[in-house]
DNA sequence: AAGTTGAGCGTACATTTGTACGCTAATTTA
DNA sequence: TAAATTAGCGTACAAATGTACGCTCAACTT
């Protein structure tokens, strides 16, 4: 990559993390300015121009961006859970670890799901749409799962994992504890519940 | 009520109305500008300031309406399945008809639950929170649970049904049909697992 | 009847915003 | 080496926003 390519790489980064450095509690990406980025990565107004149509486009490359951060961290905590234990206990610790570290990347994914863009939208839900379907996979082939309920299944437990997410960045740490303890006892229901339902469809045979 | 005090409060209304009328998909609250409001209910922007502090006390006057009204409108539809037939069934079927006939006070709860302020996200939660602990104690007294087993169903519950109300809002008439019938199987799912759960326990002792 | 109150208005202003336009200077290409 | 490309800048402008201030006049109080 040419010098000029490099530079020009660089710059983008100092926006896109400009703008996730931006966010915070009391502010959500749709709230941020072109310009206000723009002064935040250290470049005139008008050079945003030169590496994003609009904020649009910037916002749509940090959930992307983020979503896949995101994965990224809970694939690797899965492999702590191979280890033995039990694997929702060892899931929740790690998505609470993740949240913890990223908590910007969680907010524009939360905030921006019921956001005022569809494109955006679609964006986290597809984002979304990965947990779910890995997670219906893994449940599938491990729990003999008729593809439907494994679907229901993995997008409850997904939904729930990441309420509990939304909830857990307004909390205190000592907080966080009790929540996840709470968590986990709501995806043993519905990993019980599953099970019990695919067993009383497989007896009606 | 003096003429007075009556036509301060109907141009009141005509500001929250506004308000309302102007959420769509396309526009949240927090995207509304003061003089947009004023402008749509007819006042110049100045007069604003005589029934409200700002926009943010507008706002969480909405939130709290609106969380009224949907309550209101969800106890009617309980009624209907105390005739008999699935509790969870007539609930979705209730739910689904109170989304659509009201989907602008959803769009802000939904949207203000992960917004950029924190009177909004705790307003909304105390909300929420209604729902949770009505249907808690129904569940504790009808199925006999463990308050704190009784609660963590009752949030389950909940969340996977407002989840579910912010996916339907993007969606066509015929596909929440599909919807609905997800949610359903995925709130089963959850009792099952929560009766199990009870039992296991009950057991022990 | 006289005096007070307050809802609503118009004017005004400082700020902030997105973005059009044209320039510069360094890198890349030929 | 000469020509072309382009990241970044500064200037400029129209549009919109929140809100301070002071006025009016109908409703209420005494």
């Amino acid at each position: 990559m040419g010098v000029r390519a490099q530079q020009k790489e660089k710059t983008r980064r100092a926006l896109v993390d400009a703008a996730f450095n931006q966010l915070s509690a009391e502010r959500s990406f749709s709230s941020l300015s072109l310009r206000e980025v723009a002064r935040e990565a250290g470049i005139a107004p008008t050079s945003f121009y030169r590496h994003f149509k609009d904020m649009n486009e910037l916002g749509l490359t940090m959930v992307d961006e983020g979503g896949l951060t995101l994965r990224q961290m809970m694939r690797k905590g899965r492999q702590r859970a191979e280890a033995g234990g039990s694997v929702i206990r060892i899931s929740v610790d790690t998505f609470i670890e993740v949240l913890e570290s990223n908590p910007n990347v969680f907010r524009i994914l939360l905030h921006e799901r019921s956001g005022t863009s569809a494109a955006f939208r679609a964006a986290v839900e597809r984002e979304i749409e990965h947990f779910i379907s890995e997670l219906a996979h893994y449940t599938e082939a491990q729990a003999n799962r008729t593809p439907e309920l494994a679907r229901a299944q993995a997008e409850a437990l997904v939904i729930l994992v990441f309420n509990a997410g939304a909830s857990a960045l307004d909390l205190k740490r000592s907080e966080r504890k009790a929540l996840a303890d709470q968590l986990v006892l709501q995806l043993r229901m519905v990993a019980t519940g599953a099970e019990a339902l695919q067993q009383k469809m497989d007896n009606r045979t």
